[in-house]
RNA sequence: CGCGGAGUGGAGCAGUCCGGUAGCUCGUCGGGCUCAUAACCCGAAGGUCGGUGGUUCAAAUCCAUCCUCCGCAACCA
């Protein structure tokens, strides 16, 4: 019988650093589906990989002083390996800077150009300057920029862009006719909502301000932008060529999944299928947009010093340690929290007490009564069917979780069962059994159904933890057409009986108070190297002239406002030292309260051409120094407001 | 009035569509057991289900309204 394909992909990750935990849940989640339906009997692709064009790679390139291809290889390199090192089985990890895929890109490029779906734009009288966006013309309002209503004017620089209105309708009927399309499903409403109803207006898919991207061909000025480089591994990776493509495409396309985090689920379900549309091939299947891996209640971010990195948890936890956490503690809708307590909390119970200590006490019993030797008893015992249906129960509801990637619930349903074994054992009470020549083959019998449920506990956690899994089903020596996924569907009580290995604990309990007194130990050591400010590359020398251009001086800060509807703004109105207070918007309402800056003095750029954000306008900008992440006004307080910053 | 999600015992979550004794894991307390990794099993305490008002014999669940948090969009001159 042929087998039926599952293609499924993860978001490639931006070489820009190195992933953190939160980075590296996308390629767990995804490894771990690909595991189970490849265990299910689907032919599986896996492909994974990083992106690695853009600005902002070409300025962190600089600030390491190595041009953007070797710093790309190094930081591909390192996300490889944090993949590989939580045991991520892909068929492929593809690197936008593959030959292959630049190749394709350059092809799809002018195949969409050709045809007439990207064209080349100019920013003709359809630009706002101070917005630094593009409309055209027919999302302007009343002639004027719709989101701030000034004028907007002609700008020079031209791009290309790819038509999405002309395939909007297509992209409608299909969400109607696939309903299963978003996961979960609520991401639908999002994007029809803030996206489709107002109108899409065409993507950018070029750009002349930077060079480190795949060339346009026809017109080598321009490179191609970010999505339709990025977005397109998911055919290039498997062969897709407008010229012909290879076997392994037809074989696999269109993917049956899309694992991404729920940031970029626009680009997933709105561009990318527009952009396959005009390419004339079938969509996608499913998005999964999941949540964000949050370390307490917090985005992870190197100045607060929270950074969590794959590999240092897996260096005390384990690599299954950190993969079943992240499976079974992030939720599938809602964003999850990491932190070494919840961690430590969650190994010892699940992993230590609840599964480990059962597969231990089990074996050893076997070893201990039967030298190792369990046989198949003749016919269940009444008192045994409640765990045998409780076993049966088990498989399905972990197929029906795992069918709808819920993957912390069937690993509840798999604790569930482990949970029920351990009761099992003080219902049978074992070591009672052994005390009379009598009672043996009742004790055979208990020994082999506790075996055969650790078989199953075994199977089910391949997707989960894939080398205790193995370990698992080694030290029970379960033969080898006994450790799939149909010997476990077929039904309790199908092995003829096991002769044991040693047992071996396989998860060491953890004593939290020691290993987070460690753990305070190493990062303090790091903290030192650290809180360094993000990289941005320097800008070129400029003269005394040109600085002199900026009218710099100190001002009061009379009053200040949060502005309503703006998340990040705060409405500064300053004495500038004139007769007339000024008005300045700035974007620290994150780090700092107004009734804290009253009263206080900073420094003002006062000849900076107004602009009016959310609707307030600002004339001006104060100073604040930035590392990326934490944010500091700089104040001059003693100097009286319009004194002179030189 | 931009769009959407969430508020349930100390913590993390389920239950809400299709009203009817509030459930799970962890933690706490008490007990049991000794095969096992101070593990395992049983039991108990702990919640006016964000507030208020309404519909109903009956509301965590339906309706209205308010409060708080979060995400997307906008916005860091």
């Amino acid at each position: 019988m042929k087998k039926e394909k599952f293609y499924i992909t993860t978001a490639i990750a931006y070489t820009s650093h190195k992933p953190h935990i939160g980075n590296t849940y996308d390629p767990v989640l995804a490894d771990t589906i690909a595991r189970y339906k490849r265990m299910m009997g689907f032919d599986v692709f896996f492909l994974t990989g990083s992106d690695e064009h853009g600005q902002k790679i070409e300025e962190c390139a600089n600030a390491h002083g190595l041009n953007p291809k070797e710093y790309v290889d190094v930081v591909a390199a390192e996300i490889k390996s944090v993949w590989d090192c939580m045991n991520t089985g892909y068929d492929r990890f593809i690197r936008t800077t593959d030959p292959d895929h630049e190749m394709v890109i350059k092809k799809i490029f002018k195949k969409l150009y050709d045809q007439g779906d990207i064209y080349k734009g100019v920013y003709q009288g359809k630009y706002c300057v101070p917005c630094e966006a593009f409309f055209t013309s027919s999302q302007l309002k009343d002639g004027k920029c719709p989101d701030c209503g000034r004028e907007v004017t002609d700008a020079s620089e031209e791009a290309y862009f790819l038509r999405l209105g002309k395939y909007q309708d297509r992209l409608m009927e299909y969400y109607n006719s696939n309903p299963d399309f978003f996961k979960p499903d609520s991401r639908r409403a999002e994007m029809v909502n803030n996206f489709l109803k107002p109108g899409l207006s065409d993507l950018c898919v070029s750009r002349t301000s930077f060079k480190w991207g795949i060339p346009v061909e026809f017109d080598p000025k321009h490179v191609t932008y970010v999505w339709l480089d990025a977005l397109s591994n998911y055919i290039t990776g498997i062969g897709y060529d407008p010229d012909g493509s290879s076997p392994l495409f037809h074989k696999y396309w269109p993917a049956d999944l899309h694992v991404i985090g729920k940031d970029i689920v626009r680009f997933h379900t709105i561009y990318w299928p527009i952009i396959l549309m005009a390419l004339d091939l079938p969509l996608p299947k499913q998005v999964l947009g999941h949540p964000w891996v949050l370390v307490g209640d917090d985005k992870m971010s190197k100045s607060k010093g929270n950074v969590l990195y794959a590999d240092d948890l897996a260096r005390h936890f384990g690599v299954d340690a950190v993969r079943y956490y992240l499976l079974s503690e992030i939720p599938f809708a809602q964003d999850g929290t990491i932190t070494y307590e919840s961690l430590i909390a969650k190994y010892n119970s699940d992993l230590a007490n609840t599964l480990g200590n059962l597969v231990n006490r089990s074996i050893t019993m076997a070893n201990k009564y039967f030298e190792g030797r369990v046989t198949k008893p003749e016919a269940p015992a009444d008192s045994d069917k409640d765990l045998i249906s409780a076993a049966d129960e088990t498989v399905k509801n972990y197929i029906r979780f795992m069918d709808a990637y819920h993957t912390a619930e069937a690993a509840d349903t798999v604790m569930e069962f482990a949970r029920r074994c351990n009761k099992y054992i003080d219902e049978t009470t074992p070591w009672i059994l052994a005390k009379s020549d009598d009672t043996l083959p009742r004790l055979n019998q208990v020994l082999y159904n506790l075996i055969e449920g650790i078989r199953i506990l075994g199977i089910l956690l391949k997707p989960f933890m894939p080398s205790t899994a193995e370990n698992i089903l080694g030290q029970i020596n379960a033969p080898e057409d006994k450790t799939t996924m149909d010997s476990v569907t077929a039904g309790f009580g199908k092995v003829d009986g096991y002769t044991v290995g040693t047992p071996v604990p396989l998860f060491a309990r953890i004593e939290a108070e020691k290993l987070l007194k460690d753990i305070a130990a190493e990062t303090a050591d790091e903290g030192e190297q650290q809180s360094k400010p993000e990289n941005v590359a320097f800008l070129d020398t400029i003269g005394i002239e040109d600085f002199a251009k900026v009218d710099l001086r100190v001002a009061r800060i009379i009053d200040c406002e949060p502005i309503k509807k703006a998340k990040k703004l705060l409405k500064l109105t300053l004495d500038d030292g004139s007769a007339t207070p000024r008005t300045v918007c700035s974007g620290i309402a994150q780090w700092y309260q107004p009734a804290e800056l009253k009263g206080r003095s900073v420094i003002l750029v006062a000849n900076l051409k107004p602009a009016v954000l959310c609707g307030v306008e600002s004339q001006g900008m104060i100073l604040a120094a930035d590392d990326g992440e934490d944010v500091r006004v700089i104040f001059t307080d003693e100097i009286a407001p319009g004194s002179k910053v030189r």
